[in-house]
DNA sequence: AACCAATGCAACCGCCTGAGG
DNA sequence: TCCTCAGGCGGTTGCATTGGT
């Protein structure tokens, strides 16, 4: 805090001492007039001509995470946290890169987010991030859950770069909203010549195109496989169960299902020419997921996994 | 009111990269 | 080509705050 006066070394030290810790609000207001004075850049020289016993990298980092005029400080937006799930399915850790698209936030902020809040439920999961089961928990559940609650507050969305807001009646229409919400503005050199270090079709799409194209191709093969009810039965986990078992669509079926202790399976026989329904160990059927998943036509499921998976609004708040 | 655990976030650390000599 | 240094990045740590008992 720029207002601790806490302070590693005493003021009796050596005054050559480098400080370390918490920055003084003194120490904040020399580093200002300093980069006001002389410019961002050439930390280690600007370090010493301040005064500050701070070193370069010291005071780079206080400036552009918290000094900067245009840091934005509070709460991330459902948009901004919607605009993070998609930006890291698809690069990852490279925090400097997505805050690149979220005006204001820094690669610091955004990674306390996920380090805090998503790695936190994904943990509750027992499930790693890293996994491709967790890419389809975000995808196929986290991503369309934010949808639903920014389309929820849609009314209170502060749109400023729109004068007429899209309506909201498909989930492209309304990514274009929610991105325009979150006030995303590319960097010129992404939306103008593409960005090399990306392969296909990111190349030469702005980051609006972008959502847009990455929110269709996943919706369109979310909806295809003739459950356009998907949505609506994912939607239903969000209402607390009074069951202990709950439908288990196939899209959420491999990945959900493994922290399932028991699944029933109601699955069609071609041989018998009959249904049939089981239920099995979940544990044993996902050591093999090949094979036996897409039985699991309706599945139901029962498990605190589930249960957990209603806490994951906690992560929207 | 006091204590403790959990949480959030600012700051630091170590490594990597690229520029310049 | 090698070396040095500054800047940038992702990972980690430590502490203040918050919430629960």
């Amino acid at each position: 805090m720029s207002t601790s006066s806490k302070s590693t070394t005493s003021s009796s030290d050596d005054d050559n001492e480098l400080r370390r810790g918490p920055w003084t609000l003194e120490e904040d207001t020399l580093l200002i007039h300093s980069i006001a004075h002389h410019g961002e850049g050439r930390w280690n020289l600007l370090a010493k001509r301040s005064g500050l016993r701070r070193t370069g990298k010291s005071c780079r980092l206080r400036w552009l995470n918290y000094l900067k005029p245009d840091v934005k400080r509070g709460n991330l937006t459902l948009e901004e946290q919607l605009l993070i799930l998609d930006l890291h399915s698809k690069w990852g850790n490279r925090w400097s890169r997505i805050a690149q698209y979220l005006p204001g936030r820094t690669d610091n902020e955004i990674k306390n987010y996920w380090r805090t809040r998503v790695q936190k439920q994904a943990k509750h999961l027992n499930i790693d991030t890293k996994s491709a089961a967790f890419q389809d928990i975000v995808r196929y559940y986290w991503m369309p859950r934010l949808l639903q609650k920014i389309e929820g507050s849609s009314t209170a969305l502060p749109i400023q770069n729109s004068e007429t807001p899209l309506p909201l009646d498909n989930a492209s229409q309304y990514s274009a909203t929610a991105v325009q919400a979150a006030q995303i503005s590319p960097p010129p050199q992404f939306a103008m010549q593409g960005d090399p270090n990306v392969s296909g079709t990111i190349q030469g799409l702005n980051i609006q195109e972008q959502i847009i194209t990455d929110w269709e191709n996943c919706s369109t093969s979310f909806m295809n496989s003739s459950e356009s009810k998907k949505m609506s039965q994912i939607s239903q986990f969000s209402e607390c169960p009074t069951s202990p078992f709950q439908p288990l669509d196939n899209t959420v079926y491999s990945t959900l299902g493994k922290g399932c202790s028991n699944v029933i399976t109601n699955s069609y026989d071609n041989a018998m020419d009959t249904y049939k329904e089981e239920t099995i160990s979940a544990s044993g059927m996902f050591e093999n997921p090949v094979g036996d998943c897409h039985v699991a036509h309706n599945s139901w499921a029962d498990s605190d996994f589930l249960s957990s998976m209603w806490n994951m609004d906690q992560l929207w708040q």
